[in-house]
DNA sequence: GCGCTTTCTGAAAGCGTTTTCCCTCAGAGG
DNA sequence: CCTCTGAGGGAAAACGCTTTCAGAAAGCGC
């Protein structure tokens, strides 16, 4: 607008003017792609400084058609999951050197779609998704579909926990061995009366982690009835309501797992509420391990997933050459972290007790 | 590499031969920038769709000289202080349809020059800097030789809670006032004997907050000993540290001001740990109200900053038409939530009880 | 002194868009 | 029937870089 306002930045050409060499020995010194005389890279460098010269980055992007950005999609880095995991990326991109593009897609599906579809435009190096895919089967196959093209294009996408229809590689954490381990560990304690408060359950995190929890009671011969499972979104929000629902019901259960901690941490907030202790009322596991929940109390007990090293495994599969059409799979996690929220059931319960 | 492997991008001109238009109708009718007969937009339309046209961001950005995104930094986006303010600043970038490139500084100042020179480059039309500036004053002058040509050259340029010594629009918390209105409640409530566990000195947000708690003590005639003053960095473990550092030196307070609550999740902690209850022998407020203190127990009485606008707020600042020299400041948040960590002091101390 | 490498350097051709400038053509007005 | 206007379309010039392709200069053995 304003004559004064407006100071264009310093291009090569001006630099390269200045120092007297032509454009090509300019950009050469710059970037050390070949032997410069040293004394006209020193001429270079000193008149890029005296000019304060920035390389516009998509001069260069476009010129050399590469550049070193990633896109990284979450559905909200709000969540103390996700932060954790992109945590993670953002470690790993500040060693490649790579500069991240960060979407939320605050869970809309078209979102979504959008923004993989402005990481093309962008030609971004990588496409990485966190977190569970969305229910409805149409935005998977849109969203594939969208990224078939730009994998073809050269474009690498990896995934953390996402449903497997994409054919990506990805770090999947160990949902059906963790809640198996953790279904274990509360039996040992103790416990037969179950309930579980659930995410969607169309996604495979909530599937997984509900059929891993289930067969190990199943081995025990327990059994986990409809009315026990709850569903709601993967929110506090969420975990609150379902645990709420739950008591509502008149539903007792010695022991409750929640799919995520942060559903977890809204079931505490109920229970608080509503006057039942953990764990000596109700003892209260959940998944994930994100780091507040360290800081409740009681401590939750939960499964353990590696949230920033997934982050930082996601990018380096991202960047590593691709050796085949097999996409891979590198599972992580799925320790169960023994914490204060859960105690053996109380001797009413017609268990044995330890 | 390979011949089969990657696909190239189809480009504008591909799309116009196929529409049989020229490069510039086929720009005009996929910009909608002038009219275009229906006909041939239409074809264009066509065109685009069957060959999967995506436009090349650096190319427009190049030929038009603008782009959509901005550059976010924080120091660490793990933390739950970040994060929210990140996610504030991911709603508002959503809304206006920019694309946002995330830094993380890991606390490392000469990362965080090196970002801003990163941003620079990708002509970036707004940089955002959140959090606390550094210690060293050298840094800060570096930081802003670099903000400086970046602005003349047209960048925008807004910080939440940075030192005031960047003349640029700021999104700033009612430190001060926030720290006075949360040390006349605390006196309300009795107290006498302070703790402060505190930041590196040499922050605004450390000596604003300090200030303000000080200067409302002392209208109390209430003095806070230096050796009640712990100095961590602004981390759960800092608090934690700071924290045993104070029990350890035998002080007792009946009451401790962390400056904000992620070092008070660490004191906390510490406390428990040493069987202090909270708040029964020492009562234990911070500063910040980040969503996990809610769910703390006892719940954390804190100073709320309503972070999420926060983050909000410094977008819509960077993208306000630049209205003079003067730089615009935004004052937020500074109300005391009182919750359950604190409480009366015990009656054995010397002073009034309620 | 001659031809032959080996280094560097410079001119120029892209990269994929937007945008300016000019031309054409239809329709309105006389 | 002719001119004027305005709308729409095309050619080509940017945008700021990288990189190819030659050419110049310098070093070397004979």
């Amino acid at each position: 607008m304003s004559e004064l306002e407006s100071q264009a930045h310093a291009t090569l050409d001006a630099v390269a003017r200045r120092a007297g060499v032509s454009l090509a020995t300019a950009s050469r010194a710059l970037n050390g792609t070949t032997r410069v005389r040293e004394d006209l890279r020193c001429r270079v460098r000193a008149a890029a400084d005296q000019l304060g010269y920035i390389p516009n980055a998509h001069a260069q992007a476009l010129a050399s058609a590469s550049n070193n950005t990633v896109g990284l999609i979450c559905h909200d880095v709000g969540d103390p999951y996700f932060a954790a995991i992109a945590d993670g990326v953002m470690r790993a991109a500040a060693e490649k050197d790579l500069l991240v593009m960060l979407a939320s897609t605050f869970r809309e599906p078209a979102r979504e779609i959008a923004y993989v579809s402005t990481l093309r435009a962008q030609r971004a190096r990588a496409i990485l998704l966190i977190g569970s895919g969305f229910q409805d089967r149409t935005w998977e196959r849109a969203l594939a579909a969208e990224l078939e093209p730009y994998v073809r294009a050269g474009g690498r996408v990896a995934v953390v926990s996402r449903h497997r229809s994409l054919r990506v590689d990805a770090v999947l954490p160990e949902n059906r061995g963790g809640a198996s381990a953790l279904a274990r560990a509360l039996l040992d304690l103790g416990h037969r009366e179950f309930a579980v408060l659930t995410g969607p359950p169309s996604l495979t995190t909530v599937s997984d982690r509900l059929a891993g929890f289930r067969a190990e009671l199943a081995r025990a011969g327990v059994t986990l009835p409809p009315e026990r499972i709850v569903h709601g979104p993967f929110t506090r929000e969420g975990g609150y309501t379902a645990a709420r629902a739950l008591l509502a019901r008149g539903e007792r259960p010695t022991c409750v797992f929640a799919v995520t901690d942060v559903m977890a941490v809204g079931a505490l907030a109920a229970f608080r509420e509503q006057g039942v202790r953990v764990p000596e009322d109700i003892s209260l596991a959940g998944f994930d391990d994100i780091p507040l929940v360290r800081e409740l109390s009681p401590p939750l007990t939960t499964v353990a997933l590696p949230l920033t090293a997934m982050g930082q495994e996601v990018m380096a599969l991202a960047l590593r050459e691709p050796r085949g059409p097999r996409s891979r799979v590198l599972r992580m996690g799925g320790e169960v972290v023994l914490r204060a929220s859960v105690a053996p059931p109380l001797c009413d319960v017609p268990v044995r007790c330890q």
